[in-house]
RNA sequence: GGGCCGGUAGCUCAGUUGGUUAGAGCGCGCCCCUGAUAAGGGCGAGGUCGGAAGUUCAAAUCUUCCUCGGCCCA
């Protein structure tokens, strides 16, 4: 150590140990994390991660990555999401796992197309200038940008893992797994083609899935409908003519496609007629409803719709009951094509809530219509479709309304209302049908991508069946359910959402009508079969095989250029007359099949039974990425494909709102990279209820910033500390100093055992035995991914264990006694402990500032990295309740004596402490044993202290809620020694050091003993 | 509108099966130290546990309703 300058009045200051360490205070982590980034890029770091482990024959501990859609930069949802995956493979790397990490990429689907889409309009390009197959390649290269970017951003988080060779799914290996995937679902016997109505799309012309959608308020028409009774069995004869059942709906463009009005027989309904309406004077425009009009609706909506329908005075007629009426179409009287029979239908979801107490029933265009409908004994045959793939009515329509678009699918005014509604309405006034018509607001589905509203149609898609029996005698429902049985999740809520959605939800729609995506591999046979159903078993297998053997070579390609003759011919009769499938594969197919070409086809799990560890992902994922995953799997082999499922909440700002880019209070992952450091976030990541909704907002981010600052000072005081520490100095085992002089490796180093435990003051006792807890209950919350738990246990250690009492009373033997002192080296060996534990058990959530502090810690030499490092050990012995309950009285004590100390200082009596010679009442003896053998000036930071049994005299100081202890603080005598700054008796001083106690100048003596 | 989840000090979190005066760390205020110094120590103030009603000798904890917020769905 250099000498430095010494002010004045400290000429013994360059005699005492001081704190030193190239550590800085302060940790500059916007600057430094990208280096450490780049130095573990050029070592090698994961590589060597794997060796370690692998030399460690650690088992392995899969955490899958679920794949982020490969489109935009990173926000912080995202970022948090890698963060705790990142965490929890580093707490097992660390505890002797194989925590292999590899991240992924979800490559296809709408998004991009669209992207992809805009930039070949920009270059003056339609889409049907372009061959699919170019707009694929396009597609690829386009993902493959956005992977770039995206990797960049997570690797910036500190997130380790193969970043080298992530799995995308669209490599031309997973792809073709994909297929083979998709074929075993088919051959399993749970693919079927259906005409359900789903959500389509006009603008991108394609079927869309519940998780392509989103909700949004839209403002549309409403209107009330006559239909015109036929025929009412069931009534007296004299019930009248001419009356009328009134439905409600915000689609008037369904009207045409109307086959069925739907009731319910828990509903009370009424026949009514009208009186008397509002004039046209008062409303402005010819009221609908006529005096005179007989309508029939539920008895409990009759006043909304005297509203809605301007009628001032009506009366109840009779009772009425629907069943087996049959209806005529509201616009009947205008063509043919209307003249239909309507029957009335009983079903569950008509309710008296709102509207009328009817439902229009549409067959195509809704799920409950096509329901109602089906299960009355008819078929999807039966179903009209009335309206193209461009959401335009078909020319079987009758004029007007022939060719009329629902939503325009073009121009500036792209997903605004297309003509058909109005003329609806117009033809239902023409013919007198319409009773009312109004606005409302509604929620209703529009496209992720384009945000045009959605409509529901009618189409040949492929489904995954949710309750067909399989091959393997079992629903897909069934295993389904069993499989979440099996699974375990954090917060243990899970199980039942999960649950719940795939006890609900419909049949999978998984086909689409789109080009960037894994194709549909399947032959539909002149009837209609596929061919996965259509031939036999191996006449399939065989037909498989080519389909497989031509992607495995030439990636989708093979199958978007082959013809169905290509992988027919001499397995069928007349393979031209089979038509080849040209949808795609919903993208949910992709993702939900990661697990078997990610971690199967890598041999990272086993093909037919490897479970991953844990998928972890936005509670959202339980409707997405948890079960697609879930019911592929089950579909293929019958089981989950991880044994646990962990959810985090969403990030939201101050107030508990929704953050996002939309509501304007998002925070870029970059800007607290820029602000803060990377680190902050990840601490708040750690520190945070993530099983819940998280709240971020400048005051948490500084809550994490201060938080950082405890752990980093604490770090750097024992790295200051513990300069020049090396085995021989220990007092007990280091298992970390040295390597090869460890624990592990069998050899003792000097004072080893019980023996040199017993050697240490109770002080350095009571910290390893807190260091003993410490290790159990961090490695509980660890192991229950409660990392909350952690740092919160770590900061309360460093703060009130360490830098209130541990470093606050060892400061003096640390700085002061000679280094051969038993007491200082019990400090430092015990400190050594404490840093060992603090860097390892931080590395998973602060990896950067721990691999700061390891490489200029005493434990560098131990390893290239703090992240190649094993949570260390605990010995069993730290363990001494005995003495940690001594402890508790002491500090019990010593809250009093800091209180009485405290008043001195207030009422400038004293300054520091140190001038200050408390004599101490105790009326328990056993607490007063408590101190036995203890220095209580140096538990008090005093110069001199007394310890007395009984009750102090009176004013003496004393807490309320610390009955029998009393402190008179009295002031130190003697002179302030001019090294440690103690009060002591100049007449015990060494005569050649007489300003400094006989301690500092044996100190000093041995100091410079030293040096000569 | 429906399903699920949540609301404890300014911030982040603890609060076992209902049981003394609801805790911790940070922040804040005051004080001390100036040999951890853009650090460290001490003391203190802060909460009608989202609101209301109920069950109970006793409710942050159990029940119901309301409210605010989140995710998913209509």
């Amino acid at each position: 150590m250099a000498d430095t300058d010494t002010k004045p009045g400290s000429e013994y200051k360059d005699t005492l140990f001081l704190p030193t360490t190239e550590f800085p205070m302060r940790g500059g982590l916007p600057k430094a994390e990208p280096e450490w980034i780049e130095r573990w890029d050029e070592m090698g770091l994961y590589g060597l991660m794997r060796e370690d482990a692998k030399k460690r024959e650690a088992p392995p501990y899969i955490l899958h990555d679920g794949p982020p859609y490969a489109n935009g930069p990173i926000h912080l949802g995202t970022a948090m999401n890698k963060i705790l995956k990142d965490i929890i493979v580093r707490n097992h790397q660390m505890r002797g796992f194989d925590a292999s990490y590899l991240p992924g990429w979800d490559c296809h689907g709408l998004p991009i197309e669209w992207k992809v889409e805009e930039e070949f309009r920009g270059r003056g390009r339609s889409k049907d200038d372009v061959t699919g197959a170019e707009f694929r390649v396009r597609c690829r290269e386009y993902a493959a940008e956005q992977i770039e970017v995206q990797k960049a951003g997570f690797r910036r988080c500190g997130v380790e893992g193969e970043w080298d060779n992530p799995y995308l799914t669209m490599n031309f290996a997973s792809e073709a797994v994909t297929v083979r995937e998709f074929l075993d679902v088919a051959m399993g016997g749970r693919l079927v083609r259906g005409a359900k109505p789903v959500m389509w799309s006009p603008v991108e012309r394609t079927a869309l899935a519940e998780a392509e959608v989103e909700y949004h308020d839209r403002k549309v028409p409403t209107i009330w409908v006559k239909f015109p009774v036929r025929m009412h069995p069931g009534h007296p004869d004299d019930f009248p003519d001419d009356v009328s059942v009134v439905t409600w709906t915000t689609t008037p463009w369904t009207i045409p496609a109307n086959q069925a009005v739907s009731y319910s027989p828990n509903i009370d309904y009424g026949l009514y007629e009208v009186k008397a309406v509002m004039s046209e004077e008062e409303l402005g425009f010819p009221p609908y409803a006529k005096p005179g009009d007989r309508l029939i609706f539920a008895d409990a909506l009759a006043d909304s719709i005297k509203d809605s329908a301007k009628i001032t005075e009506m009366v109840r007629v009779a009772d009425v009951d629907p069943s087996g009426w049959t209806l005529n179409h509201p616009l009947h009287d205008t063509d043919e094509f209307f003249q239909h029979a309507i029957p009335m239908l009983a079903g569950d979801h008509v309710t008296a809530d709102a509207g009328t107490g009817f439902v229009h029933t549409a067959p195509a265009h809704g799920e409950d219509d096509f329901n109602v409908f089906v299960n009355s004994g008819r078929t999807p045959r039966d179903i009209r479709q009335i309206v193209d793939a461009d959401g335009c009515y078909t020319s079987d329509v009758p004029e007007p309304l022939a060719g009329l678009d629902i939503i325009r699918t073009s121009g500036k005014k792209r997903g605004q209302p297309g003509k058909a509604n109005d003329a609806v309405i117009r033809l239902l006034a023409e013919s007198g049908n319409l009773l009312a018509r109004g606005v409302t607001t509604i929620r209703d589905a529009h496209s992720w991508r384009s945000k045009a509203p959605v409509i529901r149609r009618a189409t040949p898609q492929w489904f995954i069946a949710m309750d067909a029996m399989g091959k393997d005698g079992k629903t897909l429902r069934d295993l389904a359910v069993g499989a979440i049985e099996q699974t375990a999740f954090v917060p243990p809520t899970g199980r039942n959402r999960l649950n719940a959605m795939v006890a609900d939800r419909p049949d999978w729609l998984i086909s689409r009508q789109r080009n960037w995506g894994v194709p549909i591999t399947l032959l539909v046979s002149p009837d209609g079969q596929p061919h996965t159903a259509a031939l036999s078993e191996a006449d399939a297998k065989i037909v498989n095989d080519r389909i497989l053997e031509a992607i495995r070579a030439e990636g989708v390609e093979a199958w978007f250029s082959a013809d169905a003759a290509d992988f027919l011919s001499g397995v069928v009769d007349a393979p031209s007359a089979w038509e080849k499938v040209n949808d795609v594969l919903d993208v949910w197919f992709d993702s939900g099949t990661t697990h078997a070409f990610a971690l199967r086809d890598r041999g990272i799990i086993d093909e037919k039974t490897g479970q991953a560890e844990v998928y972890l992902e936005g509670s959202d994922q339980h409707r997405g990425w948890f079960q697609s995953s879930l019911l592929e799997c089950c579909a293929t082999r019958g089981m989950a494909p991880y044994k646990q499922v962990i959810t985090h909440g969403f990030i939201v700002d101050a107030e508990g709102k929704k953050m996002g880019k939309s509501e304007g209070n998002a925070v870029a992952p970059e800007k607290i990279a820029q602000q803060f450091g990377l680190e902050i976030l990840r601490l708040w990541t750690a520190s945070s209820d993530y099983t819940e909704d998280i709240r971020m907002s400048d005051d948490t981010l500084k809550t994490s910033a201060e938080s950082y600052r405890r752990l980093r000072n604490t770090l750097r005081y024992l790295l200051g500390a513990l300069e020049g520490f090396n085995q021989n100095e220990s007092l007990i085992r280091a298992p970390g100093l040295e390597p090869g002089l460890g624990a592990k490796t069998g050899e003792a180093p000097a004072f080893a055992g019980d023996a040199g435990l017993s050697k240490l003051p109770s002080l350095e006792r009571w910290v390893l035995h807190r260091l003993y807890e410490l290790d159990g209950a961090i490695g509980t919350a660890y192991d229950a991914h409660d990392f909350k738990r952690v740092m919160s246990l770590l900061l309360n250690f460093c703060a009130v264990d360490l830098s209130a009492v541990y470093f606050d009373i060892r400061k003096d033997s640390l700085y002061c006694d000679a280094p051969s002192d038993p007491r200082r080296r019990a400090a430092r060996t015990v400190m050594s402990a404490v840093l060992e534990r603090l860097m390892t058990w931080l590395a998973p959530i602060m990896p950067f500032t721990t691999e700061e502090a390891f490489l200029l810690s005493v434990f560098a030499g131990g390893a290239q990295s703090v992240h190649l490092l094993q949570f260390v050990d605990t010995p069993a012995d730290w363990r001494n309740d005995e003495l940690a309950a001594r402890w508790e009285k002491i500090f019990q004590v010593r809250r009093v004596v800091t209180g009485a100390i405290e008043v001195e200082r207030r009422e400038k009596r004293i300054r520091s402490s140190l001038e200050a010679a408390p004599d101490v009442f105790i009326e328990d003896a056993d607490l007063l044993a408590a101190f036995d053998g203890e220095v209580a000036e140096d538990i008090f930071i005093t110069s001199q202290a007394v310890l007395k049994q009984g009750s102090g005299p009176d004013g003496a100081f004393t807490l309320d809620d610390e009955t029998g202890i009393a402190v008179v603080p009295g002031t130190a005598s003697g002179m302030k020694c001019a090294r440690s700054w103690k009060y002591f008796d100049p007449a015990t001083a060494d005569p050649e050091f007489p300003d400094i106690t006989p301690r500092d100048a044996a100190a000093v003596r041995a100091i410079r003993g030293e040096s000569a």
